[in-house]
DNA sequence: AAAAGATGTGCAAACGTTTGCGCGAAATTA
DNA sequence: TAATTTCGCGCAAACGTTTGCACATCTTTT
């Protein structure tokens, strides 16, 4: 049996009287006498009449509906920040329409469109590693659907984004090492293609002109990550004419590889610091003495929120430029809560 | 300038032609003239015309999008099976709304109305620890829009689930033990209340029973999964008369946990088990030599495929009872990576 | 030359809801 | 009592698309 939804125009026939009544009843409009509206309400009950939203977003191609593209679901990153993003859709009466990239761009540009056509009411979008086209996004432009990026921000102008800034937490983080009494700190940064890699990089430097010490390049170290690549850094910051007594890694896998390495080798007056990628680094056994935190549920919250208020701005207010959102989340130094 | 987005009347305005003739002439209707067909594919192709998919939805009362529902996106099996999900969405030409219930009954309750009310095509629900009444599910069996639950599988009949089977991992953990030559295996376990816990106890008494050894109840202790208990329940294992040569832990985190505790107390000839859910582990110092695998991506994978498929059911094949598809994943040991 | 078929196109209804406008009846005012 | 206001309700259009049906024109068959 099956029963199909009850509609507004079976109440009216039932009630004899027209469709526009009872959808007026229903939302309480002051033209409608209190008799027809008990009436119309008590049978809308009944019949468990639930109002076709299909029909409404069709009406005034509103959805409530936010789009919402992240390259990989299962990473902790972005399956926290799609936590905080869902909170606040959740909060604010959105629904989150989610799709991965896998990091690929011919998937993105596909669900960029299919978010098109589905009709969602903003997108979050956070660009897959080989996107190097933008104009997939355009199309939003065009038809006055905001989008907010997030994490992996396009070089692109005049564009809605929330990202986190690893200059802070670097800076601190090094800071907080220099305060610890290390004055010869190392640094396992990642390749020079990333934004991430730069923004460690003068952290560092910052932190060091800041306490007026000299910066010595070459006691930062990049590599591709792999445990290989962190041993190779690790032998050449250990090899340095000045010995490191702490190291910066790039993330928790890099400071596992690298704890693991100094501990084979039976290094242990090494200090790590690292940044918080990983939910678990604090059950370990060896752990960084601190982490930078990008705080990703934080920055999907923020994301989420914007989006929803762009969409709900009153359009276009004549005159006045449009306005973008550029919000920086700043990264943290957190102190490891191991005792 | 908020480019409104291109109709199909407006096609047909410019054509002057009727937007019949328009919609036949872009679905390449055999009745509609090849010339017209060019003149109208050629002005839409100009005016990036896109069908409008709300209307469209509306109109078959189809959204291709299924609702998914679980109850914490930041859970690493949660967020690796979502992936599976959307995959299989993707692949299938479908999209996923996504919410989550933070194991909390009435916000589930709420979501599954929402998910309902959005119009999605299908349901995939992984229900809340503190759900107890299943009356809100219901509504979907009658508007006839399949339900398939997973992992968290709601005690009632008449149900599409797919969920994992931790019988056959276990026993195949235990037995990997055995056969390694350990005769005395102590488990920590979990909650009674929970189902995993009944499975992987009786996995652990079958391989006992399959290899003509008797069982003996008070190697398995329950646990309260937190770091206190686990020290609790090992110091009950090791001052177990015959002390414990292999331990299978509830978790990895249980498995951490017992694991730094031995460490602390300089046990090291201690070989330990756990089922996978972190995606760490492997990386780091002391890991169990093996783990029980869940793959949640596969089950979401599968649990996605279902319900697709029941979407496309032929409706109510007459005569023919509902079946329902009761699939279970086996889980699986798998070993340790690191040499 | 008339009937039949094929071909190309348009009309209009349908999906469920909202909303501006108008109209009759009752209630108020002058 | 007549003029005006208020109240309660219905009509119909609109949103964009699909589709059954009918109609006209042209081509073929008898």
């Amino acid at each position: 049996m099956p029963d199909k939804p009850t509609t507004i125009k079976e109440i009216a026939k039932i009630l004899k009287i027209s469709v526009s009544t009872v959808s007026r009843a229903l939302h309480d409009h002051s033209s409608i006498g209190l008799t027809t509206k008990m009436r119309v309400k008590k049978l809308a009950a009944e019949l468990n009449y639930e109002p076709n939203q299909r029909a409404i977003q069709f009406l005034h191609g509103k959805s409530f509906v936010i789009g919402v593209i992240l390259p990989e679901l299962s990473e902790s990153f972005f399956s926290t920040a799609i936590s905080g993003i869902e909170d606040i859709a959740y909060k604010r009466n959105y629904t989150v329409l989610l799709a991965q990239s896998h990091d690929d761009a011919e998937r993105e540009k596909l669900l960029v469109a299919k978010m098109k056509s589905q009709g969602v009411d903003g997108l979050l979008v956070s660009v897959a590693k080989t996107t190097s086209t933008y104009e997939h996004f355009e199309v939003f432009k065009k038809l006055n659907i905001p989008i907010v990026f997030f994490d992996r921000i396009p070089p692109i102008k005049d564009i809605h984004y929330v990202s986190s800034n690893l200059k802070t937490g670097t800076f601190e983080a090094v800071n907080f090492l220099l305060k610890k009494g290390h004055r010869t700190i190392g640094m396992i940064n990642g390749p020079g293609t990333l934004v991430a890699t730069h923004e460690r990089k003068e952290g560092y430097i910052r932190a060091m002109t800041a306490n007026r010490l000299k910066f010595d390049p070459s006691l930062i170290v990049s590599c591709d990550l792999s445990e290989d690549g962190t041993i190779k850094a690790m032998d050449t910051l250990l090899n340095h004419k000045r010995k490191p007594t702490a190291v910066v890694t790039f993330n928790d896998y890099v400071a596992l590889f690298a704890m693991r390495y100094a501990k084979s080798i039976a290094l242990t007056n090494l200090d790590f610091v690292s940044y918080a990628n990983l939910p678990i680094i604090n059950y370990m056994d060896h752990t960084p003495i601190a982490s930078v935190e990008q705080f990703p549920y934080k920055q999907g919250k923020k994301a989420a929120d914007i989006l929803i208020d762009l969409i709900n701005k009153p359009k276009n207010e004549s005159g006045s430029e449009q306005a973008y959102f550029n919000i920086v989340v700043e990264s943290e130094l957190v102190l490891s809560n191991r005792k």
